[in-house]
DNA sequence: TGTTATATATCTACCAGTAGATAGTTATAT
DNA sequence: ATATAACTATCTACTGGTAGATATATAACA
């Protein structure tokens, strides 16, 4: 993994912890082993970094997911696999969704980290609301704002009482 | 209205706009006229701010809600209510709700802040529980959890999307 | 009544630590 | 030679927090 790949991930932690003010370029300077003036090479501003990190976080998230029509042709519910990949980013990393928790902090971020963060949710909704095309709903941009309404939340919920049974209670 | 609670009131402000780290002493102050270290007089550390900040939320926010029966007399539906109220704080402030976003940076506050937001969560499903109870839902905790998570991430989507109209949709 | 004591709420001045950012330098590898 | 990736050193601004002074109002006492 390159510096530059571990300060990403290094941050991502950290804000997944406690949102955007909850990372500093000394802290994860530190953690990856080379001082903080240098991260301003990889990432010029904050912003450029906190920006970066929703992109890739969003293509990751994407990825994983992968394509509808393959999960249908292949038998299964697209919306339990979503499902599931919210549960593995709670219950394995333990930590929040990190656009979760950027969009709620939306207004103090920085217009170009706001705009990734945008951009997860829009990719998102476009997503569920064919899954759910895909299983037949009559109203399927509808379920998907449900979808990932109540994930979401549940995972919000779970993070709060610090107790992952609520997550699996509301996804059950 | 005393400094204490124009203290309060800023902080309440900022905080559902950013987070905990969206406040700072010396901005609070400068807004109700005073001097950052006269913010120490009325709340020893910023913990202390945050925790007081949490607490009388949660109270503000039940005492809003009112009594389940009381509502049910009055031939409400007491779910309805809560909803109302989730949308009321979205809509008219315009910001989201103080408990949910702290509850998502949870492992990144002070103990005693945690422990508030811990308070609004358990407090909010138990009228829920008790509210689901007398609507005659077979699954009265289930359907807290799921009542709260929907609404919660709804307010969250809105915001990281910038438009209201979400949580509408969620909650229609 | 006049004096003293106490509590409240603010102030000035300061501290050590941290924030993001910049300029200019050095080492390494193509 | 050039590009990459780090470095040292430094800057300004801001952070929460502390010490000690000050003004004001009320309460207690002789």
């Amino acid at each position: 993994m390159s510096k530059k790949e571990a300060l990403l991930k290094a941050a991502e932690d950290k804000v997944r912890l406690g949102g955007y003010n909850n990372f500093s370029f000394r802290e994860i300077a530190n953690e990856v082993g080379i001082k903080s003036a240098s991260v301003h090479y990889h990432f010029p501003t904050k912003a450029d970094l906190g920006a970066e990190l929703a992109h890739q976080y969003t293509n990751a998230f994407l990825g994983a997911l992968g394509d509808v029509d393959d999960i249908k042709a292949n038998n299964q519910n697209p919306i339990d696999v979503y499902t599931q990949l919210f549960r593995n980013a709670l219950l394995t990393d333990n930590k929040m969704c990190l656009c979760g928790l950027l969009g709620a902090q939306n207004e103090s971020l920085p217009d170009k980290v706001r705009l990734e963060v945008k951009r997860f949710f829009d990719l998102n909704l476009a997503w569920l609301e064919q899954a759910h095309v895909a299983n037949g709903e009559s109203e399927p941009s509808h379920a998907a704002i449900l979808t990932v309404s109540l994930l979401e939340g549940a995972m919000m919920i779970s993070k709060a009482l610090n107790d992952h049974s609520y997550f699996k209670l509301a996804t059950k």
